[in-house]
DNA sequence: CGCTATTGTGAACGAGTATTCACAACCGGA
DNA sequence: TCCGGTTGTGAATACTCGTTCACAATAGCG
């Protein structure tokens, strides 16, 4: 087999794909050295020209999921003006990166990344916290028209919003495909945009509670 | 220092709840028989007593998560005959098991449960497709108690549910407890009470979508 | 008390891991 | 064309891990 020199750009690139898809299958415990670079056509020692050890290589996987999801924010900002119709564009286009690529999934939610290194658990959270920043920027925006109701604040919402999509996902995986996280979106995007849209405090509901 | 020697079944115990305890600082993956057993006063070999092999170990772990989560669910039931209220203790009380053990959330997400042995991962998927069940079912006895709506299938709610405990319970973990899951499900409750006794089709949001 | 199954020990093995290094092949520019 | 830095190789290193095994100590039963 003739070995084939390509640019370093181009071999990062090809080995952070190859991390991805390997997470696929075999979780970020199974990720090896020799596993990325079988996937590459590489002797596992030429990652080493690369990237200078595996945590930087794992920290450049996670900067590449940073950036798809924060991209999906500002593809589906760009794609409409209102901010409602934004956020179900963003449901959609974020079940869409999971559904292609459970690695991504696997990313988000490896014990790796959420242990191993505190620094590489705290740029997890940055990603998180980015993400979250990003849909209270967009609730914020929806209530400021008064699209959305003020009296809740804008990243509760947030992370109300992320709840839309983590089980499913969660799911999905696990059943190996079999849950239909589509379905669940359908059913559940109107529930939640009825919730932002709802009546501040409305009389019925909170008479009915048990106790206090 | 004297070897004492207990009876099986003890020792178990002592193992299991050793894991999940390491599981809280070290993750799935950091989780060796050599901790365990240090933990537990042992030599690694002795856990070999007690357990045939790690994955085992793992199994009854899991067992020990599911006994717990199915045991909140039956909790929240017996405390209540309102199935809204049910469903907001429910909520209390996994919160609260969340926060006393963290490697319980470990167990639910680390890929060495979600990928590793396919038999795993199928109890795993039953351990969510069980609490699901129960979660739908008090739903379910909503509806027919017309508490709740009942133009959304009530598996598609109970996932819902889900979704007002996953997201919280992960950044809390990634941010080392600084994130405040208690205000979180203070905030997000009354929007899914509302949710569930919201009227169907309301006429205004419908027709406010951009496109079809 | 004495016997036997149970429980704990410590050393050892083998498989898998990330990483290093001396060496070889290649590419692009002078 | 030749030269130097870049890129790939394969063997070797040092480590951790799960697991095994011959042996020792113990507990409980008769």
């Amino acid at each position: 087999m003739p070995r084939e020199k390509l640019g370093t750009g181009i071999r990062q690139d090809q080995i952070i794909d190859a991390a991805l898809a390997l997470m696929t299958d075999r979780g970020v415990r199974g990720l090896s050295m020799a596993a990325i670079a079988r996937r590459v056509g590489f002797a596992p020692s030429a990652i080493y020209r690369h990237f200078p050890s595996k945590d930087a290589l794992l920290d450049a996987v996670l900067e590449r999921v940073r950036e798809r999801l924060h991209g999906a924010i500002a593809a589906s900002r760009a794609e409409t003006d209102d901010p409602v119709e934004a956020l179900r564009r963003l449901l959609e286009r974020h079940m869409r990166l999971l559904r292609q690529n459970r690695g991504l999934n696997r990313v988000l939610l490896a014990d790796d990344f959420h242990v191993g290194h505190p620094e590489r658990r705290q740029r997890l959270l940055g990603l998180f916290a980015g993400y979250l920043d990003g849909v209270a920027d967009v609730i914020r925006e929806g209530q400021r028209r008064h699209r959305i109701r003020h009296d809740v604040n804008a990243r509760s919402l947030a992370v109300l919003f992320l709840g839309l999509i983590q089980p499913a996902s969660v799911l999905w995986v696990l059943s190996d495909g079999r849950f239909d996280v589509t379905a669940q979106a359908r059913a559940a995007w109107p529930i939640f945009e009825q919730s932002l849209s709802a009546h501040p405090a409305p009389p019925r509901a909170a008479a009915a509670r048990g106790r206090r």
